[in-house]
RNA sequence: GCGGGCGUAGCUCAAUGGUAGAGCGUCAGCCUUCCAAGCUGAAUGUUGAGGGUUCGAGUCCCUUCGCCCGCUCCA
C-alpha cells in the first residue's frame, strides 16, 4: 500500500503470508512456539534478496562519502555466542535485565528503577507512598496522600525519599503504588530476562553460562583489531555484518516486528571524533535513501530523531539517534522502527579496553595520534524490513482475479519472472520450457503449464511476480512474446531474444 | 506478566449438548489461443492440546499452548 491510509487488516496480510508460502508460524505442528516465525520458500527468497541487496549496496559497492571519495566497508561474520564477559562490558547485562513492578489493584506495571518512595521522616512503621521519578504529578499526589494519611502540611524536610528497590518485603507491604490509595498492591520487583542463556561445555554452572547475543553490532567491537591488524584498513572505514540476534522480549508482538529471533544487518562505521557528525548525517542519508530505492516511498516513511530520554546507553548526546521508520498497518497512523543510525561515540572500544585489559586504540599515521574511534552505527532489522516490504506491497484490488497483489519492487520480489506457455500444446511448452531455462540462469524465475492462463497470473499476482511472459501460438513464427505487467495487468508484445534486456532493465 | 477477545480443512468461516460442513484454494482429468472460465472427480480434520461433567461435548467446566487487541516492555 503505496498511500498513508490504511487500506487493509495485519490479518489479511498474516494469512496471505501462510497461503502463499512467505511465513509460517514457528513449531506449529506442536501448537507453535510464542514470538518465533518460520520462513517460508517465498519468504526466504525475499528476505535473501533484501539481505543480499543490502550487502551489495554497503559492503560491496557502497555509495561515495561526503568528499567524494570511495568508502571502505569490510564484511565479517561472528560467532553467536562470545565470552560471558562481553556482555558485561557492552552493558546488556546490566542495561537488560529491568525488574518490574506490577499493580495488582490497577494492573499497571511500572519499571522498579522508575519509582521512587515517600515517608515521613524517621517514621519505620506507617505508611509508605510510590511516584514515577521525574512525574511532576505521580510525586505531588504522593505527598498529597502522605499529608492525608499523617493528617499535617509536610514541608520537605519532614519527608524521607528513596528508591523502591531499596524498600525490604515488610516495607512493600505497606507502601501505596501511584496509582491507587491502598498499600500492599504492588509486587516484589520481579526480573526479566532479555537475553537468552545457555552453557557451554559438560559442566553446567554459572561459569559455564553464556548468552546468545541479542545485537551483532558487539561481535564487530570485539573484531575491531583483527580487523585493522589484517585488512589494511584505515579509520574512517566500517565494518558490516548480518546475522541473527536474540532477544526474549517480554511480549513478542505484531507478526515478525518484535519477535524473539530476528535478523539484523549492521555497520560499524569507525572515524575520527572531529568527524563524527559529518559521518552521521551522511549514513542518515544514505541509509534513508536506500530503503526508498527499494520501494519504502512516499508517506510510509519517515526519518525521527529521538528525544533525549528516550536515547539508549551508548547514544552520544551530541548526534543523538535517528530512526528510520515505517508506517505499519498495526502501528497505523504511527511508525515503528526499521532501522536505527545511532552515534555510539568511542563506548563500546572503551568499554572492552577496560573489560579486556587490551589496548583496542587505534594509531593514526596520518594524524601521528592514537586514539578510540568514535561510531556511527547504522543498524537495520533485516525481518523488520521483510515485513516492510511485506505490508508496502500488499494491495487489495477487488476488480482483480485474486482480489489482491503484492506490488514487490522488481529488484526483491521473491519472483521475478514467470514463463507461461498460453496453453499446453501446439509446441509453445517446449518454447517456454526452453526461455525459462536461460532467464533462471540469471534471476529467479518460475515456469508452468497446467491450468487456464488466468489462473497462472493470479497466482503470480498474490506471489508479487512483476513480470510474465507468455507464449502464443504466433510465438513461434513471429518470435515475439506477450509480457503481463503484474500492477497495471497490461499487455505488452516484444521479441523473444529481447527478453533477457528487457529483464536487465526492469531487474537490473 | 495483567485484562479482554479468539482458536473447526491450506485460507475465510458455518454447525440448538445429538451423523463435523460450505466457499475459496490445492491436486488429477477433460477443455481452453491472454486474466482464478466451464465440466468431472480427488485429497485434506484426533474441532490447538490435555483433563473433567454427560448416555452423548466443536458446543458446558478446568488446565495449558498459540494468535489478536489494550496495558507494560521495546536496551
Amino acid at each position: 500500500m503505496s498511500e498513508s491510509t490504511q487500506t487493509y487488516s495485519m490479518h489479511e496480510l498474516v494469512s496471505l503470508c501462510k497461503r502463499r508460502g512467505f511465513i509460517y508460524p514457528a513449531s506449529e505442528i506442536y501448537g507453535g512456539i510464542n514470538g518465533f516465525w518460520d520462513y517460508g520458500p517465498l519468504g526466504t527468497a525475499l528476505k535473501n534478496n533484501l539481505r543480499d541487496l543490502w550487502w551489495r549496496d554497503m559492503v560491496q559497492r557502497p555509495p561515495l562519502g561526503p568528499d567524494g571519495n570511495e568508502v571502505s566497508i569490510v564484511g565479517l561474520d561472528s560467532a553467536i555466542i562470545q565470552n560471558a564477559k562481553v556482555w558485561e562490558a557492552s552493558g546488556h547485562v546490566g542495561g537488560f535485565n529491568d525488574p518490574m513492578v506490577d499493580c495488582r489493584e490497577t494492573k499497571a506495571r511500572y519499571r522498579a528503577d522508575h519509582l521512587m518512595c515517600l515517608g515521613l521522616k524517621g517514621d519505620r512503621s506507617g505508611q509508605i507512598y510510590a511516584y514515577v521519578d521525574g512525574d511532576e504529578d505521580s510525586l505531588a499526589a504522593a505527598q498529597k496522600k502522605l499529608e492525608k494519611y499523617v493528617k499535617k502540611a509536610l514541608s520537605p524536610d519532614d519527608v524521607d525519599t528513596c528508591q523502591l528497590t531499596a524498600l525490604s518485603a515488610e516495607e512493600l507491604a505497606v507502601t501505596v503504588g501511584p496509582d491507587t490509595k491502598n498499600a500492599g498492591t504492588l509486587t516484589e520487583p520481579r526480573q526479566f530476562n532479555l537475553m537468552f542463556d545457555t552453557t557451554t561445555g559438560a559442566i553446567r554452572n554459572e561459569d559455564s553460562k553464556v548468552y546468545l547475543r541479542p545485537e551483532t553490532a558487539q561481535g564487530i567491537f570485539l573484531n575491531f583489531n583483527n580487523v585493522v591488524d589484517t585488512m589494511r584498513v584505515k579509520v574512517p572505514f566500517g565494518i558490516a555484518q548480518i546475522g541473527k540476534a536474540f532477544r526474549n522480549e517480554v511480549t513478542p508482538r505484531n507478526f515478525i516486528f518484535r519477535s524473539r529471533e530476528f535478523e539484523q544487518m549492521e555497520i560499524e562505521w569507525f572515524c575520527h571524533e572531529d568527524d563524527a557528525e559529518k559521518w552521521f548525517e551522511f549514513w542518515c542519508d544514505v541509509r534513508s535513501s536506500w530503503w526508498q530505492s527499494i520501494g519504502l516511498t512516499g508517506a510510509n516513511i519517515m526519518m525521527r530523531k529521538h528525544d533525549d530520554d528516550e536515547l539508549a546507553h551508548y547514544a552520544k548526546e551530541g548526534c543523538g539517534t535517528f530512526d528510520i521508520e515505517y508506517r505499519f498497518p498495526f502501528t497505523h497512523p504511527g511508525f515503528g522502527e526499521l532501522e536505527g543510525v545511532a552515534h555510539r561515540g568511542n563506548y563500546d572500544l572503551s568499554r572492552h579496553q577496560e573489560f579486556s585489559k587490551k589496548k583496542l586504540a587505534y594509531f593514526d599515521q596520518a594524524k601521528n595520534e592514537r586514539y578510540l574511534p568514535h561510531v556511527i552505527e547504522p543498524s537495520a532489522g533485516l525481518s523488520r524490513g521483510t515485513l516492510a516490504l511485506l505490508c508496502e506491497a500488499y494491495t487489495p484490488d477487488p476488480d482483480r482475479a485474486s482480489k489482491v497483489y503484492m506490488a514487490f519492487h522488481p529488484k526483491i520480489a521473491p519472483i521475478q519472472a514467470a514463463v507461461f506457455p498460453l496453453v499446453g500444446k501446439d509446441g509453445m511448452p517446449e518454447i517456454a520450457h526452453q526461455l525459462w531455462s536461460e532467464l533462471r540462469e540469471r534471476w529467479d524465475v518460475v515456469t508452468d503449464v497446467k491450468q487456464s492462463i488466468g489462473k497462472r497470473y493470479a497466482r503470480m499476482d498474490e506471489a508479487g511476480c512483476p513480470f510474465c511472459f507468455t507464449i502464443d501460438g504466433d510465438t513461434a513464427s513471429d518470435q515475439a512474446v506477450t509480457v503481463r505487467h503484474r500492477d497495471t495487468q497490461a499487455q505488452e508484445r516484444i521479441a523473444l531474444d529481447q527478453v533477457a534486456t528487457f529483464m536487465s532493465e526492469k531487474v537490473g
